[in-house]
DNA sequence: ACGAGCTCCGAAATCGGTTTCGTGTTAATA
DNA sequence: TATTAACACGAAACCGATTTCGGAGCTCGT
């Protein structure tokens, strides 16, 4: 097992000093043209890199950045962090991700670990259990640190940093409205019991869109499921009694589910029921009918908070302006698929 | 923006030296109870913890692992990254994830990039582009640096490391008799057009379980699909022209959209055609009807892997065995769903 | 001939820790 | 009283790079 090569044994070699060998391989005209081929040569030839890690020791700087997500196994997130790899590597950052599992406990604890010095700054979507306890001292802590933070999709109003979201109330207003658009005008919701910023800015989206409609608010339609639920009972009697003839849903699960339930009952779809789910995934694209669902563009999502990460962490801190933060929206849209009519003209 | 505390900055304050404050933070006993109690109280006031480059630096340890995947946005992937990721994680590890989207470059590079030190050690799968050209040297660049790899699910016989796997060729046998089983003895397969090893190894299965049967192999019953197909008419033509009661499908989307072309075309399943499929994903538990496929278990597969590979890596160099490399066969299950009559007893 | 100004290179500080080894002080022992 | 051992601490090397600063040797101009 050979030992990698270092700047020390390469000026050992060529009998020349560390910081002539450090200067040849920067290609520094400090040094003559006849030492800096001979150093460079011998480099090439034992294959000689700098270690990362001395260089980031010197550096202040890691070309880390730090991932945090709630889930791994989700079509969403994995979206959103393809589009952060990609764009990360591009630009010669590598990746460190930590799932927090929604655990507030873990969410700090990978924090605190990542900011010590491993990573230039993070980007995260917040735990559900951090986003119920309102309590985010850890990302205090770490912005108070000057390191940059980019928070996506599960944020909050408490911090300033920058963010990245879609807008969810549009979103479901859109869906909605596309709905009524198609001619139906009882349309139920099925959204999570939890607590989650996003579903709550769905279901404002969907009161909104019932309003500017002029339909009353009818608290029997909206459908509180368990996230992750097994029991289908709540919602097969849900569909017993049906009153709707169309239903929105926060995600593509509850959606498929539904669906599936629905078909069970002999509702035709979409004629005496249509579905709009949240989520373009696999789910939607081969669910049987296929599923109208509004595609978030999580890559999209993932590209832009690595862009506005790493413009902050490379930026000098002379530079910094606190107040620049910014919040981008990234546009979602609606994929029309046999769930739903085609829109009427 | 408050700089980050370091040994210096508490030596200075308390007048000691810096080796007595990192002793004093360690407890050695080297130090006298009173200014190690001293030493501690300011450390944990301005909370300080150590910076985590200058240890790795020191140690030359990061406490980092590397995992290079073909793809993330993917089921089987995410589930065995989550394993990797818990299992890491709890042993105080961190991962550094790159994404190979299934080319040898990308591949490369990250790996070259990586062993500068970033980490200590690998888990992989090969990207297709690398198990189509079987050109490893990169691999072997890095384990002749000693630096340990774990390969999992796609693994090359060409490398000496630890491997995990599952056996595809037994799970595609076993998934072949239990239809066997069920009554049925034409039965196709629908794999996949590029060369990957898991692909071919359950074609393998197939084969043999139809000849321990006696059934005579039939080359017009195996569909080869591109990995990603637009187009459908292919697998529309081969239903027309049915003759087959059952399919075995190399992954779950073959399985699903299989399932509904033969839906559309008036086949009842499973009565006239049973599905099964691997990968024991959202699709198959939500698919119409529910689909009967091989669970791999990631998640175990994951987390086997970070096992064997922070063995080796924690264990000392002087007690390395070269001839230790195992190879891990993660059990598979035959997870029974609608798409499948029950197995006859 | 002497100082100015190049060219080319090395010593040493630095990043932030860990660890070895040496040393001064004090107390115990012969 | 001299010897020794235990105790408490600091100096310095080290990990592997980058970078500042200074100096040696040479050429050139006056």
């Amino acid at each position: 097992m050979k030992h990698k090569i270092t700047l020390k044994h390469i000026a050992r070699e060529l009998d020349v000093s560390i910081s002539t060998v450090s200067k040849a391989l920067k290609n520094s005209h400090e040094i003559s043209r006849d030492t800096r081929e001979k150093i460079q040569a011998f480099a090439r030839l034992y294959n000689f890199k700098p270690n990362n890690i001395a260089v980031s020791l010197k550096n202040k700087r890691t070309k880390n950045i730090g991932v945090i997500i709630p889930d791994i196994v989700h079509h969403f997130f994995t979206t959103v962090f393809r589009g952060i790899e990609h764009y990360a590597n591009d630009k010669g950052y590598n990746v460190i991700v930590c799932v927090s599992d929604e655990s507030f406990d873990k969410e700090v604890i990978n924090m605190e670990l990542l900011a010590n010095g491993s990573i230039d700054g993070f980007i995260m979507a917040l735990s559900a259990e951090t986003q119920e306890r309102n309590d985010f001292n850890h990302l205090k802590e770490v912005t108070g640190q000057g390191i940059p933070l980019v928070l996506f999709d599960r944020i909050t109003d408490e911090l300033d940093c920058d963010k990245v979201i879609i807008d969810d109330r549009a979103a479901a207003k859109m869906a909605v409205e596309s709905l009524l658009g198609a001619g139906k005008n009882r349309i139920a919701l099925f959204t999570t019991q939890s607590y989650l910023n996003v579903s709550a800015k769905r279901e404002q989206g969907y009161i909104q869109a019932l309003e500017h409609a002029g339909i009353p608010l009818d608290e029997n339609l909206i459908l509180r499921l368990p996230y992750q639920f097994e029991d289908e009972s709540l919602s097969e009697a849900f569909f017993l009694n049906q009153q709707f003839d169309a239903v929105l849903c926060v995600n593509e699960i509850f959606a498929v589910r539904g669906m599936r339930i629905a078909q069970k009952q002999g509702f035709r779809i979409p004629e005496e029921i249509s579905f709009i789910g949240f989520t373009d995934g696999l789910l939607s694209r081969y669910a049987t009918p296929t599923l109208t669902s509004v595609a978030q563009h999580g890559e999209k999502m993932g590209e832009m908070a690595a862009r506005m990460l790493i413009e902050k962490v490379e930026r000098e801190y002379d530079e910094q302006d606190p107040s620049s933060f910014r919040t981008e929206v990234i546009p979602v849209s609606l994929i029309e698929r046999d769930s739903t009519f085609k829109k009427m003209v």
